[in-house]
DNA sequence: CTGAAAGCGCTTACAG
DNA sequence: CTGAAAGCGCTTACAG
């Protein structure tokens, strides 16, 4: 690779002077300047980004940590993340954890080392101790999905009116027995869907049925195994919300085996919809969350907090994103499959 | 951050001293290095690896050039990707194409400014002589999936026997027309693919049918409309192969869209299987293709590249993994659906 | 308008 | 066993 020098030999100058002249960073004489950058480009010179940043202090590089990227969500979440980084010229770092603290441990601990200026993530629940150093440490910081910590800026959904939307929904339909398969509580977005679950059953006098765990939830044969469960359990029971969409794939099929028929005798919904649920033989009903908005939105927020100069650092700021029904099969009888061109 | 010159003045040495405790790399007094290891754990000192790489040279990070992250083929292509190039000490760098050249080449220069060791691409089929450029740089290349230059190495499946033993399948199950849906034959998976089905077509003396497009294919409504289509104008048609799985999740619903059943009377398979075959209402056959042993079979081979004294590069390596069939509902009549409980 | 010099944080021959 | 020095490729005050 050629390098500042062999420019500055081959057009005659110091090397100074090839960087101004590149970067126009102050006035070159346009002659200079014009030998200087056809010496580059005919020497195929590339600017090494690397050193670069050594001197001005950033790496244009920001990293993202996430639990998995194979669900449609954290896909399309990092199809945002990566579009909107290139645009503003900078790379994007992935880390995957694996939903496992002390992978996540490892990743944010490659980064900080590797430099980045800013940290996409959502977060295990632990490790907040770190993240937050990592934080205090000048490198920026915005949770996504997941809002572990507070005093961190974040993007997330609009959770607890999505879990309460969507029993408000069911009822109206005329679902009296609705079961909730959920994700840990001590996780917030599944914490929070149960506080509007909850708050929708009361106001509707309904009973509570829930299937979670806190082991991992994330899952086909989480969503078909709770789902087997509640009905067996509950023989009244006429719907189902599944917290994602992947358990929602479960829980239509665990109906089909057990015999009932979607949606007359059971109306299933997920409440993180994407992408999936318009595409299966019995296209899926969902709340639908912006997740490539979401993703370029944190972008636009950490790279404003990376570039703010360091005396007036905005503090952590929290956005909200809404949900959106999306009705589909699985809790209206067929109509013309109308989404059904469409991917 | 502290630096090593600020462990340095606290344990009162030079920071060549330091540098030479913290990495071990020649001897110094057991006394002096507690001293070193102490202070620099009182700082909280953690090395720059940006920095480092200047002088050695490597910078520990390699470059992921995907079409997209929501296949699942892809997603799982990443996931060891990842997880490999952490274990062997690398970050990943992800660059997201959507199979468009001008991207693409973006990305590729965006890699090759920011310093990446290597690479691993999925190309777009364009960008060739860029490609070279930059592998002739210096910087390791390794195609995934799509092998584009035969000069450059490649991780690939073996395409071309997997449409062949796709057809035979089909046939071996009273199958007599057998409609293929593929994409672009500009990109090599598909052309080999195309080849294979070619070649079991005449060897059971069967019409081809087939639909493809050059324009993007890899979706659930170019399946749809294929699928629709083939129905429409080949009444005797039995079955239908999907190149991938998504087009396949179009061909399910297109089947019973148009009243038919599967597997009585259309058989359905995907003959690039990942992750959501066994997920659905109607299961799919598939091809099953081991994205993640070939995603980090990619991270292996490109680090023997870039640590590979320069003066005995390997010469380019190509590797083929073998697809296999997983055989489910959408070819066999329903037995117990031994494999819903996984995922 | 442009050169010479210092320095970003680290590593590594070279002395001693 | 450890210090002093040079250098990786670049940027940016400082002179002139």
């Amino acid at each position: 690779m050629a390098t500042l020098k062999d420019v500055a030999a081959k057009a005659n100058v110091d090397v100074s002077t090839v960087s101004r002249a590149l970067n126009n960073t102050s006035y070159v004489h346009p002659e200079t300047k014009a030998r200087i950058i056809a010496a580059a480009k005919d020497l195929g010179y590339r600017p090494n980004t690397a050193t670069r940043s050594l001197r001005r202090g950033r790496r244009k590089i920001i990293g993202y940590v996430v639990p998995r990227t194979h669900v449609a969500l954290f896909s399309e979440i990092l199809r945002g993340v990566d579009s909107k980084a290139r645009e503003l010229g900078y790379s994007v770092m992935i880390c995957i954890t694996d939903d496992n603290p002390q992978k996540e441990e490892a990743c944010l601990n490659q980064l900080r080392e590797g430099n980045v200026d800013g940290i996409i993530l959502t977060p295990t629940g632990k490790n907040t101790r770190l993240i937050r150093d990592i934080h205090a440490c000048g490198i920026a910081i915005v949770q996504i999905i997941r809002r572990q910590d507070h005093l961190l800026s974040s993007i997330v959904a609009d959770n607890e009116s999505c879990g309460y939307e969507s029993v408000k929904y069911l009822y109206n339909l005329g679902s009296r027995t609705i079961g909730l398969i959920n994700g840990s509580n001590l996780l917030a977005p599944y914490a929070e869907r149960y506080i509007g679950y909850r708050r929708a059953l009361e106001e509707f006098h309904l009973q509570e049925i829930v299937a979670a765990s806190e082991k991992p939830t994330n899952s086909f044969s989480f969503g078909y195994e709770c789902a087997t469960r509640l009905l067996k359990n509950y023989p009244s029971l006429d719907a189902i919300m599944a917290a994602v969409d992947i358990q929602g794939l479960g829980v239509i099929r665990a109906v089909k085996d057990f015999g009932k028929k979607i949606p007359d005798d059971i109306k299933v919904m997920s409440m993180t919809g994407h992408t999936i649920g318009k595409m299966l033989e019995t296209t899926m009903t969902s709340m639908e969350i912006p997740a490539s908005e979401m993703g370029s939105a944190a972008v636009d927020m950490l790279i404003a907090e990376i570039e703010a100069p360091s005396e007036d650092k905005p503090r952590a700021c929290h956005k909200l994103f809404r949900t959106s029904l999306t009705e589909r099969e699985s809790t209206v009888c067929s109509h013309a499959s109308g989404n059904v061109h469409s991917d």
